[in-house]
DNA sequence: GACGAACCATACGGCAGCGTATGGTGGATT
DNA sequence: AATCCACCATACGCTGCCGTATGGTTCGTC
């Protein structure tokens, strides 16, 4: 859990951020990263084993950032605000949610599929809590439901992000979408 | 509109079809696919520019299914029955899903985006005007809701499908996906 | 049975990224 | 001051895909 990598590893992890921020994962590729970081691959295939390597630290590291913010909204009391501020993490974290994007947008990759199949696992047994605290006895797949809109929330942000781009009415967005979500069947 | 293309074209087109399915538009390469189809390239260059516009013919092939999909449904009266039977498209549908869910994950791809543009715009349209026959004045936002949860049923499908298998499951969860996104606020 | 067009094979050059082998270099250690 | 190690540079070969150039082959047409 401590950062005690080498500095190194760091500094590329942080450059493959960017360009799978910008490129998707196509772009977290060893020899352009040299090229942007002015350093040759012989840096690189020190500090990793090769490029899957790279990019499963960059998966595991994604996974651990949206570990702690879930984290943080399971100090929630209120299982419905929980749920809330669950479904509106697409808004308050854009750039972790840029990289989900993209990684999502590879899910079926190798070095990304096992991080992404464990991500999925906690977020949906998250919903599932909250929902069953609300007295849900279809709390597994309200959480479903739940998840499947954040993820194509994620996905409009990603690829069609005029479509949800003013600020305000993103707030109505996300309000609509946590009403349509917590109301009692 | 008419399929007035020269046979060959389409021989090319369905080979990537299923290349897509299976491993993602990476795996629409022209080499790969000549030896699948036990051909040359020589073919290939025939019927096509380059490789980006096979990508583009398949990605506008499957707006054009997708578009008769949703076509049918406008028959439909009652908008809600619409609202239900476009959200379980992904179940009625399966492989022009799994098809959807490929060019969704590489929905910014240069040949991929503009139809990929024009479809979310369309399906958007539909589900908006169904939500304003139902009398919702917010009909915009919860058409957006909506699709945001059809998206991201398409890449539960497509990325864990060991969540949304068993078929009798799939019934409970669309209809309780349904339910949810036709309350009335 | 020559002709042209549609279609495909052959063969080539090029590029971009992966991975390896090996040789520096600077700073901490003793 | 010699040594060692972490770290990076240099230089190479390899693979897989793209695109082009050009030469067959099989037709229908006259």
């Amino acid at each position: 859990m401590p950062d005690d990598d080498p500095l190194g590893r760091q500094h590329w992890i942080a450059a493959a951020l960017d360009a799978l921020v910008e490129g998707g994962l196509a772009a977290v590729a060893v020899e352009p990263l040299a090229r942007v970081l002015d350093v040759t691959k012989g840096s690189f295939y020190w500090h990793f084993k090769g490029r899957s390597e790279l990019v499963s630290a960059v998966a595991e590291h994604w996974a651990r950032v949206g570990a702690d913010l879930v984290a943080q909204l399971a100090e929630i009391d209120d299982p419905a605000e929980r749920v809330r501020r669950f479904l509106s993490l697409a808004r308050s974290v854009p750039r972790h949610v840029r990289i989900e994007g993209a990684l999502s947008a590879a899910a079926t990759h190798p070095a990304v599929a096992p991080t992404m199949a464990g991500v999925v696992a906690s977020r949906l047994a998250f919903l599932e809590a909250a929902y069953a605290e609300l007295g849900c006895d279809d709390a597994a797949e309200r959480a479903t439901v739940s998840y499947a809109f954040y993820l194509g929330t994620v996905h409009l942000l990603r690829t069609a992000s005029g479509r949800l781009s003013d600020h305000d009415a993103l707030s109505g967005y996300f309000e609509r979408a946590a009403a349509l979500h917590l109301s009692s069947s």
